[in-house]
DNA sequence: CAGCAGATTGACT
DNA sequence: GTCAATCTGCTGC
């Protein structure tokens, strides 16, 4: 019942990390609201050689800085303008592999996140929904993950390995080979309820 | 500097 | 199924 600790990013590898990290309790305390909920789906970016990643041949801009922090950043960009989208940083500084969180299951602070989204029925299940019904914004672009604002705790929930699927990540086309990479994992709906 | 595509979503035909 | 919303970064004039 501890957040993952800093050690526990840096010493892993996005697909190790974006496996593990389903069944995690991903946690905002933003403004004295507390929202949380369960992962459900990830994809891994494994760094400078994978061509999906912004990271893709050391490529290093504004926008995509944190992902050469060390392990335990948040990594949040606009995507098409709009949507934020949540990544967690993992490894060594200079070693830009990061985990993109792209569902959850909602267990805390449900009012507090229909709020957010301007809805009366909850939807977290997509990486630009997630973020906005957790609070979580640009502003969060390099937040530690063992901060005060965001954090990852193991509640036990860890998913059993039979319960896991594996296929390439969404909206990746243009990756070439990598596309078809097998970096998205998520708990199997039938075991969601 | 213009044009275009992108780790998406929701409204509308 | 189609398409607009609208910021970032890359390509080419």
């Amino acid at each position: 019942m501890k957040p993952l600790s800093e050690s526990y990013y840096q010493e892993r590898s996005a697909v190790q990390v974006a496996r593990e990290l389903l069944g995690k309790s991903l946690e905002t305390s933003i403004n004295g609201i507390r929202t949380s909920g369960l992962i459900t789906e990830t994809e891994a970016y494994t760094g400078i050689g994978d061509r999906a990643s912004h990271a893709y041949g050391g490529r290093r801009t504004a926008r995509n800085e944190m992902m050469y922090a060390k392990g335990g950043t948040s990594y949040v960009y606009l995507c098409y303008g709009i949507h934020h989208l949540f990544n967690v940083v993992v490894s060594r500084i200079n070693d830009p592999q990061a985990v993109l969180i792209r569902s959850i299951h909602p267990k805390e602070g449900l009012p507090a996140m229909l709020a957010r989204r301007n809805a009366t029925t909850l939807t977290t299940n997509g990486p630009g929904t997630l973020s906005q019904a957790l609070g979580i914004r640009i502003i969060h672009n390099g937040s530690s993950l063992v901060g005060p604002n965001i954090c990852i705790i193991d509640r036990g929930m860890t998913a059993p390995e039979q319960h896991i699927i594996t296929g390439p990540r969404i909206g990746v086309g243009y990756a070439g080979a990598d596309a078809l990479l097998p970096y998205r994992y998520r708990i199997a709906p039938s075991h969601l309820r």
